[in-house]
DNA sequence: CTAAATTGTGTAAAATTTACACATTACGAA
DNA sequence: TTCGTAATGTGTAAATTTTACACAATTTAG
């Protein structure tokens, strides 16, 4: 109560020794990471989901997902995830959130790291064997396990977010894709509709889309430009955000 | 290799038992939060820094943290160090991002959880009785213990973007509130200078700064009205972010 | 009473965003 | 071969938002 700074002091120093034995001590958790990876295809934005591994939840789906070994980068187990799900190793995955509440797991104290994904589903597609694994229209995502209806729900809010800050909705696409594709993006994951004269105005503006002197193939109609996307003029040029708007 | 759907499928599935006891194997690491708790003083953004309570680190500062107990949730493990470091109770606090590199804590393998937090200094002052805490100017926070310099800078550049997007900044100041004070809260926020009159046009334009009819005391000038924030008319009104620009 | 410091306010120019229409190209069917 | 269909590619005018900028009013200190 009434403690003199110094002996606040000599209370807040620890030896090396009781700090290691408080990490090493019972003060341990299991922790998990958990990937949303998002696909597009059929212009709508799905999402990868695996029926639960889990009796209790035989009949619902959820993310991706493992326990991270003590000797594992937190990163790194994601991309492993990602990679031992659809054999795709040079993806886009950010992490977005930790869910860390005591009960969130039935199996016991299990805090999750998720994070966020986005491919390109005709990549992989081949690698789906497994009939466990099936890719869902976001909108139709609903009663996932666990708490993995709300994690989803954050990296999706996430996403949106983010999409408008950052190119990522290219890393759904090819590399070489059309504006109106990459527009079917924008308004797949957004959920809205946008002005394709203005969407192309604003995109030329930016100047990061290079015409690779390509056009679509098999379209029955007129075919469209094909592009790619110059990250490094976009790494060099890319906006430092600055403006207040809340 | 070639194995069917239905091969992959049983693979997939765990019984109850066997989740649970990967969960409680030696599947499990040491969990901790850190705080970059922000304050504003002297015009000056300032963040609360301890000195670091590990032999090896001795001279350096380090965030505010702690491990998380097995049966307490993420929030109220950070929330706990809050309130027992400033005395305050409802504050401003989310979580920014998980640091969870193999070697990052030289006790072992230790994960930790950063959340930000946004406080009012005056509100606490007398509460740092314990002279091992200091408030230091953001711009000359360097060589913080462990991986904390780097976690401090992922916080602030949280902030910095954060900040324009959502009204965080009035959390470092009293409830009643200046347009000065709040311009200079950006200002030392963003580290940049904003044109006086557009900034007060923008606020109250946006309409969530409701003149309480008392102006600054002991100023030695024209005293400035007093105005608070209607969080209530913010809720309802907050933008739903919709633009691409990157 | 005067000087110093800071508040409070409006407008014109520039930049950005929005809304909107028509000619062009390729394919497929008749 | 021609025509209908479906989508691409392009520019401009109006509206909105952002920026730059100056002077009178209020209070305190001396």
């Amino acid at each position: 109560m009434a403690a003199t700074s110094k002996e606040n002091h000599t209370k807040s120093i620890k030896t090396f020794k009781v700090i290691q034995s408080e990490v090493n001590s019972i003060n341990r958790v299991a922790l998990s990471v958990d990937c949303v990876i998002f696909g597009f295809d059929e212009n709508k934005l799905k999402v990868l989901l695996i029926r639960s591994d889990l009796k209790k939840y035989q009949c619902n789906w959820s993310l991706l997902g493992d326990l991270v070994k003590p000797h594992e980068d937190l990163d790194s187990a994601a991309y492993h995830i990602l990679k031992q799900r659809t054999g795709l190793n040079d993806v886009f995955m950010e992490q977005v959130h930790t869910f860390g509440e005591v009960n969130r797991h039935p199996a016991g104290r299990v805090v999750t790291v998720a994070y966020c994904s986005l491919i390109n589903i005709q990549h992989h597609r081949i690698k789906i064997l497994d009939n466990e694994l099936h890719w869902h229209e976001v909108d139709s995502v609903t009663d996932l396990a666990f708490d993995h209806q709300k994690i989803f729900e954050a990296c999706y809010c996430w996403l949106q977010k983010r999409v408008q800050e950052h190119p990522l909705g290219l890393n759904l696409l090819p590399s070489k894709f059309s504006l109106r594709e990459l527009q079917n993006v924008y308004e797949a994951i957004l959920n809205i509709k946008l002005d394709r004269r203005n969407f192309r105005k604003k995109f030329f503006a930016m100047d990061f889309l290079v015409d690779i002197g390509e056009e679509e193939q098999n379209v029955p109609h007129r075919p469209g430009k094909l592009y790619k996307f110059d990250y490094e003029k976009y790494e060099k040029k890319k906006k430092t955000w600055s403006g207040i708007d809340f």
